[in-house]
DNA sequence: AAGATTATTTCGAATTTCGCAAAAAATGGA
DNA sequence: TCCATTTTTTGCGAAATTCGAAATAATCTT
């Protein structure tokens, strides 16, 4: 049962704005040492607290549909098409929820025939998918993990 | 009109898996010199085709209830209603869509409670919402930003 | 093919990271 | 409160990485 602590916090907050930020330079920030940073982010990092990733911008990389598709799935084979469509590259986020959709997907296209060929083809292809309901991505507004707040938290 | 090459996605690949890889070792890997990878990101990351960033676990941080919120809103307000939605902190995804809602939000709470105030207390202040449809995630399968293929694509 | 432009390599210097031991701080009984 | 134990922080020198800039190579244009 550990903690993040204010120090973790703020290194997070830091590192949010630029993964590659030297620890030094964190350090100075903080007004800490270096060995200091670089041992809270290495506990962060063993306790799966965050991982150090790139955030690539979809459009800039030709993907320019992006969809957000409610699925209705068969008693018993949800977690079956939740598994086959995490395989799937072209799929970015699966979820399992309350409501009126059994899972719900986002996914990444180059353009709209690949969305359509995605669904008929692809999804179709799975068993267990009973209905899906597309949303076509008009605009997007926010898409950030920059959800690191300031309050204390435990750890489970 | 300038094209991500082979050694640019195939930099961006290694990236998603690290993002704190050193340019060495990424040199060394793609039988490049650090000089050229150095470059390269320097370029990809001015030309905004990806961010160093961190993927934070939401529910190490606290962050153990996640929604989907599918949102009507009144027309000529649906802009509004989409920067409103994007400055709280709590929310993470914004986007206009077609299909039954004309917004999709993806927002991250501590608690039920934390949701069920966030609809009624915040929602409700912004004008312009008619209808919050909420999805409650039960389970997540799948939340990536490894969105880069192999294909070669012009950049805009 | 020559010249101009752009990209890559090379390499020494500056900076950062790493490993580790000592110091300091926090924790926990009695 | 005092002392023992554990945890965290600090302070280095060594190793590795990044940076800047010049040299080389590749590409493009005419």
């Amino acid at each position: 049962m550990r903690k993040l602590d204010h120090v973790d916090r703020q290194i997070l907050q830091i590192l949010q704005v630029d993964g590659r930020i030297p620890y030094t330079e964190i350090a100075h920030q903080l007004g800490v040492s270096e060995g200091t940073i670089r041992s809270r982010i290495t506990r962060l990092l063993q306790d799966g607290v965050f991982q150090f990733a790139i955030q690539p911008d979809p459009a800039k990389l030709g993907l320019k549909v992006q969809a957000i598709i409610g699925l209705t799935t068969k008693l018993g084979l949800q977690q079956n098409v939740a598994e086959e469509l995490s395989k799937l590259s072209a799929v970015r986020f699966v979820g399992a929820f309350s409501g009126k959709h059994d899972l719900i997907i986002q996914a990444c296209f180059h353009s709209n025939d690949e969305l359509i060929t995605f669904v008929n083809e692809r999804l179709s292809q799975i068993e267990g998918i009973v209905a899906a309901d597309v949303s076509l991505e008009l605009k997007q507004y926010k898409d950030s993990f920059s959800i690191v707040h300031d309050d204390e938290v435990t750890l489970q």
